[in-house]
DNA sequence: GACTAAAAATAACACTGTTATTATTTCGCC
DNA sequence: GGCGAAATAATAACAGTGTTATTTTTAGTC
């Protein structure tokens, strides 16, 4: 009997802390500091209990991953909708980074292989995918009212994934100069995008 | 007395080897399969030769990543140059996936933290600022010739790199759908980008 | 309160990076 | 060639990792 039958609110409640402090390891100390031992001592009992609420380490980690992209997708959706689609596509790009940011540990869970031998399931795989539909139907929008070529819109939306993608990973790795602040690097590459994106006869 | 002092052309010889075997274990199955152990059976000897010649496995990683940089570096030296700066650009852009896609695990060892606990000395980084210089002379010639606004150069080097970048990251973490080649797509990534750089009344 | 079944603890296995101690080899010199 | 010194390699160990078989404790039901 798995303990969900046996206590369901206790098991979950479990659950939930284990994921808790497994995510506060992660932050504190990075992948080397999450431990199987480290968080048993953590949430005060032995490894054993890990192992009864879940498979093993990766299936911990593939829980974290999914509620990273979770995250990125609450945060994308709470982009409010705007007359301009253009516009809208710029403050996906903003909010984008604000939400990698935010969360650095997470980000790099979702998208470098950070800890040793996790490779996320094709479930997570496919809730990563999900976050991408939104920008995808923002670019959508803007070929529909004309501001855009009538290209593959999924292209166009790999090409914004990408450069946001980029640059936040090359800034979250110290590869860019603290200089100029990322906030500001990303309007001028958005900017860029926009510009290129856009119909040549418009403004 | 250090090995080199002893007998110096085997003592070069030995370390060669190590990295080399070491670079063939990442390869072969990933940042995993790279331990000290496996690694010094493979070059058929004791752990503590690899100790004796490296530091620690810090080390062994540092030197790899170096040379990571050194082939990025000279595949975007070879490509020849160009009357048109912009499109010497994206012969660049094409030049680096190409390199990044052909050594994917030393990709992944340069751009994402693979090996826990790797974190590359402050002489590799700046060693990995090298081959930036190349693309950011390649942008400063587009904005000399008038091609693109005089703005920043390392700003829109670094738009550009981030969309090399990210794409090359997305694909090789199996992000993107295989169903249109990397290489299309980043030919359409890299000509939003000339447009979207370009000076507006140029064709 | 006793019985049953689930959950937790202990201790162990095989692995990791690293090193102290011991043994071997190699070099310069006579 | 053989000796002494010094560097190099091997063995075995330490502390750490993920994981699990065995044992003990706990909890729910009659």
């Amino acid at each position: 009997m798995s303990p969900a039958k046996a206590r369901p609110e206790a098991a979950t409640q479990t659950r939930r802390n284990i994921l808790d402090q497994a995510s506060a390891l992660l932050a504190e100390g990075g992948p080397d500091a999450l431990s199987m031992r480290k968080l048993s001592k953590r949430i005060g009992a032995s490894t054993i209990v890990l192992y009864t609420h879940f498979r093993d380490k990766q299936a911990i980690l593939d829980e974290l991953y999914i509620e990273g992209f979770e995250r990125l997708q609450r945060d994308l959706s709470a982009v409010p909708e705007d007359d301009d689609p253009m516009e809208r596509v710029m403050a996906l790009g903003r909010a984008y980074r604000r939400s990698a940011v935010a969360n650095p540990t997470y980000y790099q869970l979702m998208f470098s292989r950070c800890v040793p031998g996790f490779d996320p399931s094709p479930d997570s795989r496919r809730a990563s995918r999900q976050a991408f539909t939104i920008l995808l139907a923002a670019v959508r929008r803007c070929i529909d009212e004309g501001h855009v070529p009538p290209a593959d819109p999924a292209e166009t939306a790999h090409t914004l994934w990408g450069t946001l993608h980029g640059l936040i990973s090359l800034e979250l790795f110290g590869y860019l100069p603290p200089t100029a602040s990322g906030e500001a690097r990303l309007e001028r590459a958005i900017e860029i995008l926009r510009d290129g994106m856009r119909h040549p006869n418009e403004t």
